[in-house]
DNA sequence: GCGAAATTGATACTCATTTTCAGTTAGCCA
DNA sequence: TGGCTAACTGAAAATGAGTATCAATTTCGC
């Protein structure tokens, strides 16, 4: 019924080996938590993926959706993000690294990249003396949309 | 007996004024919480600093060194961060921005400036049609103690 | 010094997340 | 297939950081 494009069915299918390798069982809660996950736009709070889940499964409780979202980030297929109210969200992992930029008035995020940022990131630390592991940035500001309304009132 | 500096002097006394300000009260323990902030390196948790509030009056409790740190943040003698394990660390508002480097090994955090990265950020901001307000950036490596460290065993 | 308004400390509460635990399954082996 | 056992599940209790409540106390302008 899901609508899945092919790299959703790839992340599922590499879930399920991940669980074989690690001799975890697979489960129906599990299916539906890791398809209603790679259905969603990205940056799900594990609140609005419990309700999605409901939807499917009622029966679901939530620390199982917590449970999944964790082994799917142990497994490399989401990751998780702390934006600033700290409650967790939940991306997609992709290729390539990007950073955000988050809307202070809508809370809408978008994804960028910067590879001279990345370059100069680099050439801080190591000029502090630190070998670079990692790092996270987000810049917050008012979305397009939102100015467009402020200035009509 | 509190080693005070010229800053954290100047810093007690603009407390002060914005108490006078405000018509809020100046109290015993608000002059504690704020002397054993100011004379501490930096980066302490909520936590830390009750330790410390603690030695010089075990009576203050838990709720008023919150509530002092918070009054610390809104007049801008304190910035309040939060790093990868999400509770809230202080440090002294300088004058100049800076980010974070820190040390995955031994939590060590060292502050850098980087104006290209700056700039970079600003104009990222601007192609994507977002009015930047603010950033949040930081780096997470593995500083050179800790490396040496590990290379001898 | 008076007295209203602010402050305090203890404690109860919130909210996101984790743990516990008794009952339920999945998946390996015969 | 049936059995077994470790893994899993849901509900509920526990956690941990931070906030709100409230009666008792303190500050400070008059």
């Amino acid at each position: 019924m899901a609508k899945a494009t092919a790299s959703s069915d790839d992340a599922f299918a590499r879930f399920k080996s991940y669980l074989r390798e690690q001799r975890l069982k697979s489960t129906a809660q599990r299916d539906v938590i890791v398809e209603v996950f790679l259905e969603g736009s990205g940056h799900a709070s594990v609140e609005e993926l419990y309700g999605r889940v409901r939807k499917r499964n009622p029966r679901i409780g939530y620390a199982t959706v917590y449970r999944t979202m964790k082994l799917l980030t142990e497994c490399g297929i989401a990751d998780e993000r702390h934006f600033r109210n700290g409650e967790a969200r939940y991306e997609i992992a992709e290729k390539e690294h990007h950073d955000h930029l988050i809307c202070e008035r809508c809370g809408k995020i978008v994804e960028f990249e910067e590879d001279r940022i990345e370059a100069l990131q680099e050439q801080a630390a190591r000029k502090l003396g630190f070998e670079l592991r990692g790092h996270k940035m987000e810049l917050y500001g008012i979305c397009a949309d939102c100015r467009r309304k402020k200035s009509r009132g």
